[in-house]
DNA sequence: GCTTAGAGTTCACTAGTTGGACATAGGCGG
DNA sequence: CCGCCTATGTCCAACTAGTGAACTCTAAGC
C-alpha cells in the first residue's frame, strides 16, 4: 500500500493469492493450494498460519480418510456480504458469505411511490432483520451491493431519470445506504446486476460473457465482458430496447419510432390483449395463460420472442456473446418465447457469431438482481478486505 | 514466469515498471523515475544499471541545466517492432520503435488473387528493404503484428472464410509469418487493427473506448474497450456490416435482407451510380466527384451516411462508446458522409448513450490498419519482452 | 510390522528492497 | 573566487520474505 513494489506487497498479493484461490474452490488443502497457487508449500504453510491467526481462514484438523490432509476453508464469519435491490413493486434483500452462499434472503413489497427515505429505512430494517437472523456479528460486513431499477451513474453515484421512481429525485442510493450502514456499497441498475447475479449463481455460470435481457415494463440488457460488468463510458451501455428494429413503427417513450420496446415490453404489448382478455392483465397473467393454451396470449408471446430475437441477433453481431439469458417475468414462457427467439437469431445474425451461441432462461427468476447485487459486493471488495483482520490482528505478534 | 509468486517475479515486476515509466515519459532522470514508479532510489538506481548493461535503456551523461541529472531513455535500438498490413489491393508494412515512433514505412500493390505464399514472400522482402532501411539490425525485432483483410480466429491463427482472398484458404499467416520472421507475430483482422491503429496515433487518442468502422467493399467495425480489441469469445464481435435495416431489404451476400452492408459497401451502392457515371467507378471516384459537387454522388453518399448512422445508433444503444471513428475510403468525403452519420445517430439513438459520443474521420487514412498492427505488435509483447536481453545479458555478470 | 507415500513443518540460504550514510556537482550568496 | 546548500546517484548493512531440502507424521498396503 505505502510502498507498492516491494516485499510487503509482494506478501500481501500472495496472501490474496492464497485466499482468492480457496474462494473459488471452498476448501482445499495446503498441498492443493500450492499447487493451484504455483507458490511453494513452505510459503502456504505460513500463508495459511497467518491468516488463521487473522481469522480469515478455518483449518479443519482432518477431513476425508486421507493421510493427514487439513482443508482450509474461508472461516464462515469471515465476512458477509450483502444484496439489495429495490425493485419497482419489491425490496429485496440477501445475505451471503464469502464462499459464495446465500446465508439469507428475503423480499417485501414495496410501494414505487414511496419517497426514498422510506425506501431506505425499509431497506435498513430488512437488513437488519437478517443479519440477526443469520447470528453474525455485524461488524463482519465487507460490503453492501445495491441495485436500483433504472440508469444510476455509477462514478457520482445519482440516479438518472427519475420517471421510473418518483420521489427519488436527486438521491445518491450508495452514499445513503452507506451513511446508515457504515460499510462501502457499490451500486448498479436491475439490468446489470441480474447478469452478474445469472452469471455468478445461475445460467452463466462457466462462461464469461453474456448478456443478460431483462423483459419488464421496459427492456433493457446488462452486459459482461470478461466477467466484468460492461457500462460504456457514459455509464448507458445495454440499452438494447431502444435499437430501432421499424423506422416506421410505434412511437416509443424515448421519442423515436420502432424501438424493440415498443413490441416486447409489458407497457406495449398488454394493451394487444386488453379487448380481449380484460384491462387488468399482467405480463405475468399472460404468461400463465399461454402456459394453459391460450392462443392470444401464445400469439403475442411468440411475436414478442422474435422481436427480442431481432435485437438480440444484432447484439450478437455487434459483441459476439457467448451466451444470452432472458430475464424478467417473460422468461417463465420458456420455450414459448425462447424458441422464436432462437429462430430470429437464427435468421438475423450472421452464422460465425451466432455459432457458439446459446440462449437460455434465467436459473433464478427474480432472485438474480439481489443475487447479483450480492455479486457485485463480492466482486468489489476484492479479496483485500478480507486481509485487513489478518493483517491487523498480525502485526501486534510481531510487536 | 517459473515461479510466479516470488522474488524474481517481483523484480521482474519492478523492472517491467521502470520500463513502463520510461516509455509513457520518454525520459525520465533517476529520482524521476523513483517518484513516478514509487519504488526506492536504491532499487531504481540497481534496475537502471541492469537496463543498461542489457541494453534495454541508455543513460545520457548530463542533460539539462540540474546538478547532475543522468536521464534515462529507452535505446534507440532497443528493439523495432513491424506492422504487415495485407488488404484486397496492397500490402503495407511499418517499422516502428518502442517509443511508439515510426521508422520507416511502405506500400505496394498487391494482387488479392496472388497465392498466399507469393502475398508472404512479398511481405518477408518488403520486411528486409524497410529493415535495411532503418540500419537497425535484425536481431531487435520483438514482435510482428499482422493485419489480414478477413475473419481469422486469433487462437488458432486460421482465416475463416475465404470468400476475401481466394488462395489463403486455411493459411496460417501468422505461423507462416514466424517460421519466415523468427519472431513472434500477432495477428487480427484489418478493422480491429484499424480501430487500435487510430486508437494509437488517430483519431482515438485519450479515449480508452472506440469504434472503428470500416467502409470499403464490406463494412466492418473494430471494437476497442477499455483500451484492448474486444473478439468476443468466438471472435467475430464487430460485424455491424450485417445488422438488420430493414428486413426486407436487398439480399445481402451473407443470405439476410436488409443488412446494413447491403446499403453501405461499395459492392451494393457503386452499382447505383454506374447507369449515370460509368462502370469503372470506385468509391474513391465516388468521393471525388462528391467533393467536387457532383449531385448524384453526393446523394449516394448521403443515403449510405444516413443508414451508417443508423447502425451506429445501434452500436451506441448497446455499448456506448465514447468514439466512432470512420475509416475507409468513404472517411475522405468528411462532413459529406458525417453529418448524415451524426443525424441519423441523434435521431436513432438514446439521448444518454449518445451525449458523449463523438463521430470523426479516421486521421490515419489508408494507415490506420498498418499503424494498429504496430500498435498491436507493441501491446502484445508487452514490456517484458524488453527484458529478456538485460536478463541474458545480465546473468553471466552475476557468474 | 514394515514400507511407502503424501502432507505439513522447520531451517538454512538466497533474492531483492530499503533506509541511511556518503560522495558528487552545480547554483547561489557573500 | 570560495564555501554552503541542495538534489542526484551510489554503497552498505539490515531486514523481509520465499525456496529447496531435510524432517516428521500419519494412514494405507503388503
Amino acid at each position: 500500500m505505502e510502498t507498492p513494489g516491494s516485499q510487503s506487497s509482494l506478501h500481501r498479493a500472495n496472501l490474496e493469492r492464497v485466499v482468492r484461490a480457496v474462494r473459488l474452490a471452498g476448501s482445499l488443502t495446503q498441498a492443493e493450494i500450492a499447487r493451484t497457487t504455483g507458490l511453494s508449500a513452505a510459503t502456504v504453510s505460513n500463508i495459511v498460519r497467518e491468516l488463521k491467526d487473522g481469522g480469515t481462514v478455518e483449518v479443519t484438523p482432518t477431513s476425508a480418510g486421507g493421510r493427514r490432509a487439513r482443508s482450509v476453508s474461508l472461516s464462515g464469519d469471515a465476512g458477509i456480504v450483502i444484496g439489495v435491490d429495490f425493485g419497482h413493486t419489491h425490496l429485496r434483500v440477501a445475505v451471503g458469505n464469502l464462499a459464495h452462499q446465500v446465508l439469507a434472503e428475503e423480499s417485501e413489497p414495496l410501494d414505487v411511490d414511496a419517497s426514498a427515505a422510506q425506501g431506505f429505512d425499509r431497506a435498513e430494517e430488512l437488513v437488519s432483520r437478517l443479519i440477526a437472523a443469520t447470528g453474525v456479528d455485524r461488524s463482519k460486513i465487507a460490503g453492501v451491493g445495491l441495485g436500483v431499477p433504472g440508469p444510476i451513474d455509477v462514478e457520482s453515484g445519482t440516479l438518472g431519470s427519475t420517471a421510473i421512481l418518483p420521489g427519488w429525485t436527486g438521491a445518491k442510493p450508495a452514499e445513503e445506504l452507506r451513511g446508515r450502514l457504515g460499510v462501502p456499497v457499490y451500486v448498479d441498475n436491475d439490468a446489470n446486476l441480474g447478469a452478474l447475479g445469472e452469471l455468478v449463481w445461475g445460467s452463466g455460470r462457466g462462461v464469461k460473457d453474456l448478456a443478460y435481457i431483462k423483459v419488464a415494463s421496459g427492456v433493457g440488457a446488462g452486459l459482461v465482458i470478461d466477467g466484468k460488468i460492461y457500462r460504456g463510458p457514459g455509464g448507458t451501455a445495454g440499452e438494447i430496447g431502444h435499437i430501432t428494429l421499424d423506422e416506421s413503427g410505434p412511437v416509443c417513450r424515448c421519442g423515436n419510432r420502432g424501438c424493440l420496446e415498443t413490441f416486447a415490453a409489458a407497457r406495449y404489448v398488454l394493451p394487444l390483449l386488453q379487448s380481449s382478455h380484460g384491462t387488468d392483465l399482467t405480463m405475468e397473467g399472460v404468461v400463465r395463460l399461454a402456459r394453459e393454451g391460450d392462443p392470444g396470449c401464445r400469439r403475442v408471446i411468440a411475436d414478442v420472442g422474435r422481436h427480442i430475437g431481432s435485437g438480440v441477433a444484432n447484439l450478437c453481431n455487434l459483441l459476439n456473446p457467448s451466451r444470452v439469458v432472458l430475464g424478467g417475468d417473460l422468461a417463465e414462457a420458456g420455450e414459448l418465447v425462447l424458441g422464436p427467439i432462437r429462430e430470429s437469431v437464427g435468421r438475423y445474425a450472421i452464422p460465425s457469431a451466432a455459432r457458439q451461441l446459446s440462449v437460455l432462461p434465467g436459473a433464478l427468476g427474480g432472485r438474480a438482481e439481489v443475487l447479483g447485487a450480492l455479486a457485485l459486493a463480492l466482486s468489489e471488495m476484492g479479496d483485500s478486505t478480507l486481509l485487513d483482520g489478518s493483517l491487523s490482528a498480525g502485526a501486534p505478534a510481531f510487536t
